[in-house]
DNA sequence: TATGTTTATGAAACCGGTTTCTGAAACCGG
DNA sequence: CCGGTTTCAGAAACCGGTTTCATAAACATA
C-alpha cells in the first residue's frame, strides 16, 4: 500500500497541494472555513499522515533530537553515566514527543569525521555526551547552524550551553560529612587523570578540607581509575601504612571506587564504620543495595539528560541562544557508612 | 554557513547537477574519467556532502534503524530485558554504519496511533521490541512497505520475522541440571500470565520433568511477577509448608525472581544448596556478582539486539522475505547452588 | 457603478537530491 | 565518406512537502 501524499488528499478534495498544507498547518485566517472542512474531511478519510522528510525538507523541524555517543564500550546502557543520561534524554523526548537519533562513533575523532551527517537534516539538534576536551568537534559544529548543547564539562566557552553535575559541590559535600564527625585524616580516591571530573571533585575536597580547618595532605590523595580494582588497590596501600600515616575516612570518588575499597576493607577485615569511615559519589542508585551501608552523594544522571532536551529544545523553538550552564548538584544520602573517629 | 548543496558543486565544476549524482553514487559508467576527475576535486573542496534527508526523499536508503520501544517503566537502560537488547542494537549499528532512531510511546496502542510517523522515510525498518500480541500494531505495519522484524514472541504468523531467546531450551536445561542430581521435587517459580515467556518456560520445565520421569505436581507451579518480592513471597510460602510437600529444589524463571528467592532463604535460614537448590534464568549478568552464587541459565540478550539489526539489514537490502524466525539459546553457567538433594 | 481593498486560492518555485529521457558528439565498420 | 552504435552529459520530471507570488472573486467605499 502506497502511503497517500498531500497530492492525493489535494485531488480529492477538488483543492491544491498548496491549500491542503494551508489547512494542515492551521495557516487558519487563508483558508476559507468551508474549504477547511473539505480538506479535513478527505485527509482524514484517507488516513493522510504529511511525510516528515519531505517536510524536513522544505525546512520544518523534523522533531527529532540527535544524540553523539563516542565509546568503545561493550556496553552503553549498563554504563553508570551514560546509561541514566541516555534514560533521561529518552524519557524527556517520550513527553515532548521527540523523536531520539543516536549517532554512535567508536571515538570523537570519527565523530568529527561524520559531522556532515549529523547537519543532513536527520535531526533538530544535538546532544553531545561528554566529547573529549581534545576533539575539534564542538568548535566545528560552533561553525554550522545546527543547535546543540553538550552534556559534560566544557566551561570555558562562555557560548556553549553545558548540563554536567556539580562535581565540585558533590566532593565538598561527601567530604564534609567526615570532616564534620571529626575526621582530620580523610584520603581521596581519585578516579582517572584524563577526565574534568576528577579535578573537580578533588577541589571539592580541598575546599572542605580548608573549611573544616584541615590541611592538606598529598600523601592523602590517592589517584587511579573509576573502577573496582582500583579503589581496593588504593584502599590497601593506604590501610597498610604504619597507624599514623594512615586515615581514619576515605572519600571515594565514584561508586566503583566505594565498591573496590569496601571489599578490600572487608578482606583486610577492617570494620566500617567502626574502624574507617567511607562517604562516596555515586552515580546510579545501586549503591543502595550493597551489603554495607554507604553514605553517598547522588548524582542526578537521568536529569542531566532530561534537562539537556529542555535546554536544546529552548534553541530549537524558543530561540534562546547558546551560552547557559547547569550545574546539577547530587544530594547527600546518609546510610551509615560514617562515624566518629577512633579516638587515637 | 550554509552548508554546500549539490547545485555548488555543479556549478563550481561545470556540470550539470545529474552529472554530480552519478559521480558521486559510483555509476562511472556514464561518466568520464575526466569529468570524473574535475567532479570529485571540486567536491572534495567545498566539502561537499550530500544531505541525506534530500536524498532518502528521493528513494535513497537512509541507513537509519528505527527501534519501537513501548514501555512506563522510569529507566530503558537499567530494564533487564530492554537494556542489553538496545544494547546489541546499538552495537551493531555502530559496525554496520547504521544510525538508530528511537521511537518511544507510554504504550503500543500509542504506537499504532504513531505508525504513520514510522513510515515517514525515517528510516529504512524498524525493530519491534516485545510488541504486546493484543495490539495490532504489527499486522497494520505488515499492510505497509517499511520492512520491519520483532524482538519477542511472535511465532504464530509465517511471514513475520521473530528474534527471540529460546525461553523453552533455557528452561528446560535449568530444571535438567536439578534433576540430574536426582532432585525429584522441584519447584518452578513463574512470572507474569501475560508474558508469552512463562508459558515457554513453563513448557521447558514441564519437558525436563518428563524426561526424568518425574511427575508433574501443580502444586510445585507458583505464578507470581518477574520481580523480587513475588520470587520472596513464592519462597517463602513453598518453605513454610510440611517436610513432605516442600520442594527440594527451585527453578525461578527469572533473575529478579531468583534474587528474591535467595533473600527469602537467607532470612529463613534455609543454606543453599546444602538443604535447598535453585538454578535460574538470567537476563543479565550481574547474577554473577550476588553473595550466594547462582547456577543460571544466560540469556543472550545482546545478541538477540544485533540479530535484529541483522535480519532487518538483510530484508532492506538483500530483499530477503520476513518469516525467519531465530531462537537464541541460553548457555548453563554453574556456579554452585546445586547440589544433590539431602536424603529425607 | 466605478474603484479600492480584502479574502481565498492556485500556479509555480523551492528544499536537495535521483533518475529517466533525449540528443550531441565520438567511434565504428564497410 | 556515410549510416549505425556507443559514450557522455544535460534538461526535465520526480520525491512530498512549504511558501511566495499572482490573481480572481467578493466585499466595501465613494
Amino acid at each position: 500500500m502506497a502511503s497517500i501524499s498531500i497530492h492525493d488528499v489535494a485531488v480529492r478534495a477538488g483543492v491544491s497541494r498548496a491549500t491542503v498544507s494551508r489547512v494542515l498547518n492551521g495557516t487558519e485566517a487563508l483558508v476559507a472555513p468551508k474549504t477547511r472542512e473539505r480538506v479535513l474531511k478527505v485527509a482524514q478519510e484517507l488516513g493522510y499522515h504529511p511525510n516528515a522528510v519531505a517536510r524536513g525538507l522544505a525546512g520544518k523541524p523534523m522533531n527529532t533530537i540527535g544524540v553523539v555517543l563516542a565509546y568503545i564500550l561493550p556496553s552503553v546502557t549498563s554504563d553508570p553515566f551514560l546509561g541514566p543520561v541516555l534514560d533521561g534524554i529518552l524519557d524527556k523526548n517520550k513527553r515532548r514527543r521527540q523523536k531520539t537519533v543516536i549517532f554512535t562513533e567508536n571515538d570523537w575523532q570519527e565523530a568529527l569525521e561524520n559531522l556532515p551527517t549529523y547537519c543532513d537534516g536527520h535531526c533538530d539538534g544535538l546532544i553531545l555526551v561528554i566529547p573529549r576536551s581534545d576533539s575539534p568537534i564542538v568548535h566545528a559544529l560552533q561553525k554550522r547552524r545546527l543547535p546543540f548543547v553538550i552534556v559534560g564539562d566544557y566551561r570555558e566557552d562562555p557560548n556553549l550551553t553545558v548540563i554536567d553535575s556539580d562535581n565540585v559541590s558533590a566532593a565538598y559535600t561527601a567530604v564534609q560529612a567526615l570532616a564534620q564527625q571529626g575526621h582530620r585524616r580523610i584520603a581521596i580516591l581519585c578516579g582517572n587523570r584524563e577526565f574534568a571530573s576528577r579535578g573537580q571533585r578533588l577541589e571539592g575536597y580541598r575546599r572542605a578540607l580548608a573549611e573544616a580547618g584541615l590541611p592538606y595532605d598529598e600523601s592523602l590523595v590517592m589517584t587511579g581509575e573509576y573502577w573496582e580494582w582500583s579503589g581496593a588497590e588504593n584502599t590497601e596501600a593506604l590501610m597498610r601504612r604504619p597507624p599514623s600515616e594512615r586515615p581514619t575516612a576515605l572519600f571515594c570518588s565514584n561508586g566503583r571506587i566505594a565498591i573496590g575499597a569496601l571489599q578490600a576493607l572487608e578482606s583486610l577485615q577492617i570494620a566500617v564504620p567502626d574502624e574507617v569511615s567511607i562517604t562516596a559519589i555515586a552515580e546510579t542508585p545501586d549503591i543502595a543495595t550493597l551489603r554495607q551501608p554507604l553514605t553517598a552523594v547522588q548524582m542526578p544522571l537521568r536529569l542531566i539528560g532530561e534537562c539537556a532536551v529542555e535546554c536544546l529544545l529552548d534553541q530549537i523553538h524558543a530561540g534562546v541562544p547558546a551560552g547557559e550552564k547547569i550545574l546539577l548538584p547530587g544530594e547527600l544520602v546518609v546510610r551509615g557508612s560514617v562515624a566518629r573517629p577512633t579516638p587515637a
